[in-house]
DNA sequence: CCAAAAACTCAACTACGCTTGAAGTACGGG
DNA sequence: CCCGTACTTCAAGCGTAGTTGAGTTTTTGG
C-alpha cells in the first residue's frame, strides 16, 4: 500500500479518451461543455483536457437522462452540486429525491396506462364507449355526445 | 328506442370541431393529415371534412404517444388496422400485446433505475466506486480504472 | 523531420412534432 | 351584399440533442 496512494498531480485526459471512456462521442462532449455541463481546461495548443471527475459528470448526465431530464434540467442539477468537491452524501440524497419522485410519477403514469390497456383488451374498445384509455373526461364537450379525449394530464410532459 | 338508431347520413365535422373536441390543434390535424395518420374528404370549398371516427383515431394517437410511440409507428399500427370497418376485439387486442410489452419493458427499465437510485442514496454515490447507477460494466476500459459507462441498453430507445 | 492521427472551430444539417405567419378563399349571419 | 370568422396552402421556424463536414492546427511516433 502506498503507491496508490500517492496525491500524484492530477493526470488529465484527453477528449477522445473521455470520449472512449464514457462511450460518448466527442462531439457531444464539446455540445455538452457549450452547454455548461461540463468543463476542460486547454493546453498550449488549444485542445481541451479534462479531470477524472469529468467522468462522473458525464455518468451522471447519462443516469439523468434515463430518468427523463432534458440537459438544462439535468445542468441546474450539476449546478447545485458544490463547485468542485466530490458531491456529498447529502448532495446527492436530496438530488436523488427529486429524481425519485420523477421516476415515481412517470412509473405510476406508465402504469396506469397499461391497466386501461388491459381492460380495454377487455372492453373490445375503438368503439368508444366507457373506455378508460380514451374518456379520461368524457363529454366535456359544448353539446352532444363525443369527448375531449385524453388531453387531460400528461404530467411531466409540457 | 329506434330513434337512435337511424343511420342517418354521417355528419361531418369541420377541422375546427375536431380540433375543439380532441383537444389538439388545428395545425397538428393537418400535420397529422400529412403523415397519413388521419384522413378527410373536402368540401366544395376545399375546407377538410372529418368523420366523427377520426375522433377515435386522434384518440388513438394521443393514447400511443403516451405509450412512447413515434408517430410513424403509430401510423403503422393505425395501417394496421381494418380501413374503415370499426375495429374488432382481435385487431385491438394485437395492437395492445405490442404495446404492452413496450409500456412493460420501459416500467421495468425504469424501476431499476429507481432501485439504482435507492442504493445510491445509502452509497453516498457519486465517488463512483461499485455504484449500480453508475457502473453498468465496469472496468471496460482498455487498461486501468475507469468504466465505460452507462451505455449498454436503453431498450426501446435506439 | 515528417506523415498520420487526433484535435480544433464554425456552420450547417438531422429528426421529431409541431407552431407560426403570410396571403388568399370560403362560409354564415345580419 | 358584406363583414368577420374560419378555413386553405406553403414555407419557414422552434426546441432538443446532438452529428457531419470543411478547413486548419496540434500532437505523436517511426
Amino acid at each position: 500500500m502506498g503507491e496508490e496512494n500517492v496525491p500524484s498531480k492530477e493526470h488529465w485526459l484527453s477528449i477522445g479518451e473521455i470520449a472512449h471512456r464514457s462511450g460518448v462521442a466527442a462531439s457531444a462532449l464539446r455540445f455538452y461543455e457549450d452547454q455548461g455541463l461540463i468543463a476542460s481546461r486547454r493546453t498550449a495548443g488549444n485542445q481541451r483536457q479534462y479531470q477524472r471527475s469529468t467522468l462522473r459528470r458525464i455518468a451522471f448526465v447519462q443516469a439523468a437522462q434515463r430518468v427523463g431530464l432534458a440537459l438544462a434540467e439535468i445542468k441546474q442539477a450539476l449546478d447545485s452540486l458544490p463547485e468542485d468537491r466530490t458531491p456529498t452524501r447529502a448532495d446527492w440524497s436530496k438530488l436523488s429525491k427529486t429524481w425519485r419522485s420523477r421516476l415515481d410519477e412517470r412509473i405510476e403514469e406508465l402504469e396506469r396506462l397499461r391497466d386501461d390497456l388491459d381492460s380495454c383488451i377487455g372492453c373490445g374498445c375503438l368503439s368508444l364507449q366507457r373506455c378508460n384509455l380514451y374518456n379520461k373526461e368524457d363529454r366535456l364537450s359544448t353539446r352532444g355526445p363525443g369527448a375531449r379525449l385524453l388531453n387531460v394530464g400528461i404530467p411531466g410532459e409540457a
